[in-house]
DNA sequence: CACCAGGGTGGTT
DNA sequence: AACCACCATGGT
């Protein structure tokens, strides 16, 4: 397989500093990350600034919110009853642990297995909340980047992802280079894939085409 | 109308 | 281990 940082490095120049996460602080990332959950981040945004009018992006408030405005502020963001349950418990799991700082403290493996046993939070958000919110070296392994080693396996079975993990994680040594990596997946994946002539702007090369498939193609995109 | 978006959970096979 | 239904809104 090609070299993780090849790709990193095509990727990085052909689309630039992504700049992730936009957001102000750690817990607000956390509570992002619960919320973009199967939406947009533009729909995830919305909710956060609705939280943010009632002064709920903290942990102290919004543990003690009411579910029904937490309700009402996400609402945009989908699936807002199950979110609003989650992002409470996740305000009372962070003051219930010290704190944001307190947390921060803590050794990457502890503090993964903690993220892990939070309601709504799986492998991959709990790696995002790791590598955006609290700086470590995590590799985020999404659809992006799975659809991303299937294609560069070039026929082969798609890799599990241990094998994507040790894929970037071996190859890329610094944090804020994960950070820009895992968004730079996302961003070229999310590009739609022209099938003629073979994702022929593809970064990455003309076997790639890591891009969704275009909608109604009849020959391109999957493979 | 269908499909997708920066997933996770619980149940079934 | 793989597969499934479900959660639910907003955009194309």
């Amino acid at each position: 397989m090609i070299p993780v940082a090849e790709v990193y490095r095509a990727l990085k120049a052909a689309h630039g500093p992504q700049e992730w996460w936009p957001a102000e602080g750690a817990f607000e990332i956390m509570v992002g990350a619960l919320l973009v959950q199967r939406t947009t981040w533009r729909s995830a945004e919305t909710a956060i600034a609705a939280l943010k009018t009632r002064g709920l992006v903290d942990p102290g408030r919004l543990r003690g919110a009411d579910l029904a405005v937490i309700e009402a502020c996400i609402k945009s963001a989908g699936f807002y009853r199950t979110k609003a349950a989650r992002l409470r418990n996740l305000a009372s799991f962070v003051t219930g642990h010290g704190g944001v700082g307190a947390l921060a403290a803590r050794p990457t493996p502890e503090l993964r297995a903690l993220l892990l046993g939070l309601d709504g939070v799986g492998p991959e958000t709990a790696d995002a909340i790791l590598l955006y919110a609290f700086e470590r070296r995590a590799v985020v392994v999404d659809a992006y980047l799975r659809r991303l080693g299937q294609r560069l396996a070039g026929g082969a079975s798609a890799p599990q992802d241990i094998r994507l993990r040790a894929w970037v994680g071996d190859g890329i040594a610094e944090a804020p280079d994960l950070n820009e990596f895992h968004a730079l997946v996302v961003a070229h994946g999310k590009q739609a894939c022209r099938p003629e002539p073979r994702c022929g702007e593809c970064p990455i090369g003309s076997r790639c085409r890591t891009g969704r498939k275009a909608s109604r193609s009849s020959s391109g995109g999957s493979g």
